[in-house]
DNA sequence: CCTTACGTTTACGTTAACGTCAACTATACT
DNA sequence: AGTATAGTTGACGTTAACGTAAACGTAAGG
């Protein structure tokens, strides 16, 4: 017996995840977070060999899902993680960064649009399927009771 | 001379457009337009062997840059035309196309959401970034007018 | 000690969405 | 007739984002 069968944390009181519990928790599995790690998305401790995630990692995953949602490459998703990292101590760095944020914003505005247009469009259809469903039903109600 | 220059429509007094003509003004290759042809999102008339596009397939090529833009596979974009072209005409047909739809408005309202809370931290990074760089701007008003 | 479960790295396989030739055809000028 | 321009159909190449399998390490439990 070397201690309690419990997750033990490193120092602090934060608890930590295996690499397998936070693929099941997130629905992803264990390579796609091994990529994400190749790839600079991700950067968890480790214990040897093993990979231990904390909370800041978990948050991470949530925002690389998230940029996937979105439609956004790998790549992509990590210059907007460069965004939120980069050292913004120098004016022209600051003038950079507030170019690609304008940047992102336009396609976020676009992105928006385009979700809002597609929903208009499906809540179209499906108000115009439930109608026609509607009118189907009423007429065999006619005939069932005629 | 075997007509005028002039693009002559087939019949109808509609515009028509050569694959070259439809690809720059959508900023597309001619490439991209024959594979999505072959995936079934487009089918052209033909002169002969040379694709002529038409209003329709300019509608829906818009569609297929839309859902592009939403981050679509190309089989899903399909899909998606399938709901249009669909011929819900019986009872049972028009059922599983409101299954469908509701599951598309629940992804597109979940998408929605996405590009709602990424714009909302594009933004205060925005906020962020001008702030920092209007005290490094004040700051070195103070030094040179010191 | 042996098995089981979970982890590791390395490396090759796969699918989608095109890019990029090659070889050929058709139309339009000159 | 000869050349330029735009189109056609293959067919192979490429990149991203994983899937999958091999070969191995390690801690827990019976």
């Amino acid at each position: 017996m070397t201690g309690s069968g419990d997750p033990m944390p490193d120092e602090s009181g934060e608890k930590t995840y295996s690499i397998g519990e936070l693929a099941e928790e997130f629905g992803v599995t264990s390579r796609a977070l091994r990529l994400y790690e190749e790839e600079g998305l991700l950067d968890p401790l480790r214990d040897g060999t093993r990979r231990i995630y904390d909370e800041r990692d978990r948050v991470r995953l949530r925002l690389i899902l998230r940029g996937k949602r979105l439609g956004w490459s790998l790549a992509e998703i990590r210059e907007s993680f460069d965004l939120y990292d980069s050292d913004q101590g120098e004016e022209a760095q600051l003038e950079k960064m507030l170019e690609k944020l304008a940047q992102r914003r336009e396609l976020l505005l676009a992105q928006k649009k385009d979700v809002e247009h597609a929903l208009d469009e499906v809540e179209r259809l499906a108000a115009d399927a439930d109608a026609a469903l509607r009118d189907i039903r009423a007429g065999q109600r006619k005939l069932g009771n005629g």
